[in-house]
DNA sequence: GCTGCATGATGAA
DNA sequence: TCATCCTGCAGCA
């Protein structure tokens, strides 16, 4: 379930197995043969997410950028292991005791430290990253100020919004109250600090989770948030057809630019 | 066994 | 706006 929290986690928990070391690497799938054996038995300095983005930096400057795109997916595994290698598996690397194993990503790529750069300044601001150049709800001001696009379509474009996928979108939207038809610029700069309040809230919570949860247990009939069920995480991704958890309207669907968007027409 | 869809992004038209 | 790339799995025959 690749969305910002998913790429940060991953970053973190692999830092843990695998920094500092040196790392065997190969692609089975044979897609990405040539930028694995670049770094083939070279130390991995560190991983570090941006966004969707993840920066594998080995101690010769090379970096393998990975994104995970719709379909892309981690397997890490302790040594040894009976996991099967997936024919599909499009880059392989492992140290003594800790095998990492990608299958399915958009991006799978050798860069340098300049390309990693030009990469990260298209990104608008991440809300997992701690400091900012600019305070980002200004930068989201700014960005927004003159687009007449739907605010919905906004908040996944990643030079507005780092990290944001169709699961966060819907959420933060209803969380905020907020009909994502709305034109970008006729959003206030209150709507703008709370859509960048509730992501960073949100994105820490999923980054914790492993997973997303953006109901609050009062809404589901729970006490704690360790009891929320499966069916009871989200509000309206989804749920098009079945009652709000607030005020009971039905929630509904509609395409925006190519994606589903869900709200409630009442508390939105 | 096949079809279609999905939490993403890009490049051409 | 459309086609395309990437994988896995639910739903259906």
């Amino acid at each position: 379930m690749p969305e910002g929290h998913t790429i940060h986690r991953a970053a973190r928990l692999q830092n843990k197995r695998f920094r500092g070391h040196e790392v065997q690497s190969e692609s089975p799938q044979g897609r990405f043969a040539t930028g694995a054996a670049q770094v083939d038995g070279i130390e991995l300095s560190k991983i570090h997410a941006n966004g969707k983005h993840l920066f594998y930096e080995f101690a010769t400057g090379d970096i393998v950028h990975v994104h995970l795109g719709l379909f892309g997916k981690f397997r890490i595994r302790s040594l040894p292991t009976d996991d099967p290698i997936s024919p599909n598996c499009r880059w392989l690397f492992s140290t003594e005791t800790d095998r990492l194993h990608l299958a399915g990503p958009t991006a799978c790529e050798v860069i340098d430290a300049d390309q990693m750069d030009s990469i990260r300044d298209r990104l608008g601001p991440d809300p997992l990253v701690k400091k900012h150049p600019d305070d980002p709800v200004e930068k989201l001001a700014q960005r927004l100020s003159r687009r007449s696009i739907p605010i919905g379509a906004a908040i996944l474009d990643q030079k507005v919004i780092a990290g944001l996928g169709n699961v966060y979108r819907a959420e933060i939207l209803y969380l905020i109250g907020l009909d994502p038809f709305t034109p970008a610029k006729e959003v206030g700069e209150e709507y703008l600090a709370q859509i960048w309040a509730e992501s960073v809230r949100l994105l820490t919570l999923g980054e914790k989770a492993g997973r997303i949860v953006t109901t609050e247990p009062g809404d589901v009939g729970r006490r704690r948030r360790s009891d929320i069920k499966r069916s009871e995480r989200l509000y309206c991704y989804k749920r098009d057809g079945q009652p709000c958890r607030r005020c009971g309207d039905i929630i509904r669907t509609a395409d925006i630019d190519g994606r589903n968007i869900w709200w409630c027409p009442t508390e939105q």
